[in-house]
DNA sequence: GTCTTATTTGCACATAAGTTCGGTATATGA
DNA sequence: TCATATACCGAACTTATGTGCAAATAAGAC
């Protein structure tokens, strides 16, 4: 009776703005809501059923149909807690795989939103601070809107590429639009060009500000990067070749916040880490920090982050998680048997 | 084989309380998020199409499936829906509010105009009773120019101030130049001055005549008038002060077609009552019936005609319908501590 | 043990959704 | 003006989903 559809439509893109959006979202409440059937919407609004059927399909592709499937699968939980056990973590969610490639995004930013959608539904944070990254861009894409005047977001990290250029991954505007709460975002770039430079800018007093800001915010919800081929700083360009070889050869395998990590979780001496523009992992120790990540690139950035003991949330995909806890399960048994095998 | 079977059986019946729901939202999760068919989640998991079905059915009916859709379309939408099924209506339509004041006039006579063409496009309806009232001048100021000559309106009511002069809001004329359409009007009143005029009024033949096409209309248009201080039948001094307040003593909250009702929706005893010119409201009921209105002072006066039963449809605008919403909430909410109090 | 009752299962069919394709309306430009 | 490109539309078809029903199985009852 309850019928719902799932959105794997074929249909181009470059919808009509205006009117034809909006008779979208008509036709896709009638049908996702109300529960009525194509047909019967049809009659309703004097469509055709064809015509009301590439009405829903637009507004699936348009993304203004978000869904969310409460409750986990028993493997699923499983994985939690193996790893919230091991890190000691407060929470930890893994979301079904469903096989979508290497970057799990989908998956990712419909468990991401389902989380903080939770927490704006809730209200106790009033002051939530947020990292960059594309997985968190997704997950604030898929977020539903719903007018939120009462929270305000702070940005973690400057917000520039170095040639102030805007970082194409910065959430803050995206979260402001969707919310309609109040942003701050830091007005700097990522990285300064130098150690002088970064002194310059975290004189400016509206810097200092933001930092305080975000100093103060009751969570944090931050993305997690690795430093591979796939690294999205390279490929953004916020970071050059030879830099990301520089903390690779100072034993860096992935970054939080500007921070690159090496496995114990401890920030590598690089000047790359020096220069970066944006709140310290020491200055949030100990508040609530969740982290959303996976992919098949992340495991051994994501365990780093886990032990740094910062994180104390994870939210993953079910492939990343699955390898997450093969990792521990080895890491116990060479503990525990001294390599007797192998 | 019975072995096989045995123990499969064995291990279901101890799993089955946490692992059937985890198997629902795993296959939820993959049928909503995921974007697979049921047949390739079957396959995935080693279960049959069906099962995998009932699986979803199972997690949606649990409610663990939650669905959101964008656009203010979508809100206007729920609030159709809530209207409709209280009054068990044909249809409520409900158009955006743009912030345009207590009358939103912009947007009820382009919703109103849009349902009206649609009328006229779909061409099942030849003969159209038509109401009174600024709003639905307005609906037809909107009317996109298109020739019916097959059509034919017919006012429900006298089109006369009781002084002769020409109502200004008498809608017919407008809509006669707008469509071509032949179109009849009372030469008479909208209140006779006593029961004595109206019975001659009503012996005259003309009228006679418009009274029997307007009893054999196939669809009614009306507006919903109110009693309070902007109440423009006051303005357009069709009644006098005097006669307001007579009405409103009598418990009167609304006017549909010159009748006075209640807040129950039933006529109230008033002198002005009887010596209105126009179809009864008894006349018409089970017919289709179709109110447009909207407004800040109208809710009361919508509801009031919405009890009546005799209005099959409902156009109005956002707000409007909010306001309905919650009176229907805050009734429903009396009425169920009423039932926990036995 | 046997019989009864309740529940679950999957088949086959009924209904609904999604896609293709060819025709039609509309716009564009020579 | 006509020819061409383009978007749009809906009938007909394909695929997917939902359901009635009967057989199979489990759970009780005695």
């Amino acid at each position: 009776m309850p019928e719902l559809k799932r959105q794997k439509t074929r249909r181009e893109a470059l919808e009509v703005q205006g009117n034809d959006r909006s008779l979208a979202a008509r036709a896709a409440w009638l049908s996702f809501i109300g529960g009525y059937t194509q047909e019967e919407i049809a009659r309703k609004l004097g469509l055709s059923r064809v015509k009301i059927n590439r009405l829903i399909a637009e507004a699936t592709e348009a993304g203004l149909v978000r869904v969310f499937v409460e409750g986990n699968a028993a493997e699923c939980v499983a994985l939690e807690d193996r790893i919230a056990a091991h890190w000691k973590l407060d929470f930890c969610a893994v979301s079904p795989t469903v096989g979508e490639g290497p970057l799990p995004l989908r998956t990712l930013a419909a468990a991401g939103a389902h989380y903080l959608h939770n927490v704006l539904e809730r209200g106790e944070k009033k002051l939530i601070g947020i990292g960059h990254g594309r997985t968190l861009d997704e997950v604030v894409k898929y977020l539903p809107r719903a007018k939120r005047p009462d929270v305000r977001f702070v940005s973690l990290l400057g917000s520039l590429t170095r040639h102030a250029a805007a970082n194409p991954f910065d959430v803050i505007h995206r979260l402001a639009e969707v919310t309609g709460a109040e942003c701050y975002f830091m007005p700097a770039p990522f990285f300064a060009d130098s150690m002088e430079d970064k002194k310059v800018l975290l004189g400016q007093k509206g810097l200092k500000d933001v930092f305080s800001l975000a100093r103060a915010a009751e969570l944090y919800v931050v993305g997690i990067g690795e430093i591979g081929a796939h690294a999205h700083m390279l490929a953004t360009g916020m970071i050059t070749d030879k830099e990301l070889r520089e903390v690779k050869l100072a034993g860096a395998v992935g970054e939080v916040l500007g921070r690159f990590l090496d496995k114990n979780g401890r920030p590598v001496h690089a000047g790359l880490n020096e220069r970066a523009v944006g709140i310290k992992l020491e200055e949030i120790e100990g508040k609530p920090v969740v982290a959303i990540a996976g992919g098949e690139d992340k495991p051994q950035a994501i365990m780093a982050s886990l032990e740094s003991r910062v994180i104390k949330g994870l939210i993953t995909d079910e492939a990343t998680a699955k390898t997450i806890v093969e990792a521990i399960d080895a890491g116990a048994k060479a503990g525990g048997l001294q390599r007797a095998k192998r």
